[in-house]
DNA sequence: TTCAATCCCATTGACGCCCATAAAATCCCA
DNA sequence: TGGGATTTTATGGGCGTCAATGGGATTGAA
């Protein structure tokens, strides 16, 4: 399985559109898949995307049943209510709607960062401040680390 | 199979009318399906729909799958006895019924969102209230869940 | 005849689809 | 191996179609 690999920075144009990276297209493609599907991160201040197969994959999984459970309904509806599908274009675009748009602070530029099965959407200085956020409590930990090592404080 | 997927909110005109979001009418419409049925639902001050097909699925699926708690007789009236079929005028519209509108606090707005086999139609400002109440939960269960694994309290 | 429900048509505004350009990467051949 | 040619990407813009919505006309029942 083609995975989501790597980070691309494109421009998105007075429409809301931006283009794909072409190797997300290509994994996307060998799926048979023509659009993306994209809701809000709970992790961060971003968009996630995947394939359109994984979002209905999940409904197969959920159970069907008459009364859905509390817990069931309110991952039901975070997750398929706040996703939506995106068609490429001609171009292998995507139109992003404006609530995604303010959702993830996006205005001239999107970062696509592979993740694996599923990439993200940042607002290009936001993702660097997430990435310098995140190496600082990397070193942060590690001078912890080194300090109890010595029996230092 | 076509899932319901994304959040649309559209106009209720004078009569009661409302245009169902095109991409369910697609999904409705693989089915072969001209029509929409709705209940209200279970889980909240709102409305639920599916395909008629699904309503059909529900009555021979319950006998065989008993909930542990609810009387099914209970069940069975709340939603076969409430259920209403609502064709798809010309242009793609439904009409709701006065006893819908008001099940669900609907006035001059209605928002659908997809939940997968089935979506809900509610009253945009009450979906704004129990969207933050579940986002909310949500992240709750999440921090609980990092704080136990790092055994801090 | 009046009210209500259903159907049909009109508008408009957004969105999808198409083509055009430019830059970059790749390929090919001398 | 180097330089040119070709293909693929990324991006911009225009146009046609369809979706969403409003308003009337027609039908049927009270």
């Amino acid at each position: 399985m083609k995975a989501f690999i790597g980070t691309f920075v494109n421009k998105i144009d007075a429409k809301g559109r931006i283009s794909v990276p072409a190797p997300f297209r290509a994994a996307l493609q060998a799926k048979n898949l023509s659009s993306v599907a994209v809701y809000p991160a709970l992790t961060g201040p971003c968009i996630e995307g995947c394939g359109l197969d994984r979002i209905e994959a999940m409904v197969e999984a959920m159970p069907d049943e008459p009364i859905p459970g509390v817990d069931e309904d309110a991952i039901a509806h975070l997750i398929f209510a706040s996703a939506r599908e995106l068609p490429f274009d001609g171009g292998g675009r995507i139109v992003l709607p404006s609530e995604v748009l303010e959702k993830a602070g996006l205005t001239d530029q999107g970062a696509f960062i592979g993740k694996g099965r599923t990439f993200q959407i940042w607002n290009p200085p936001a993702l660097q401040a997430a990435q310098a956020e995140m190496f600082s409590r990397a070193m942060a930990e590690r001078q912890a680390l080194v300090k109890a090592r010595q029996g230092v404080d």
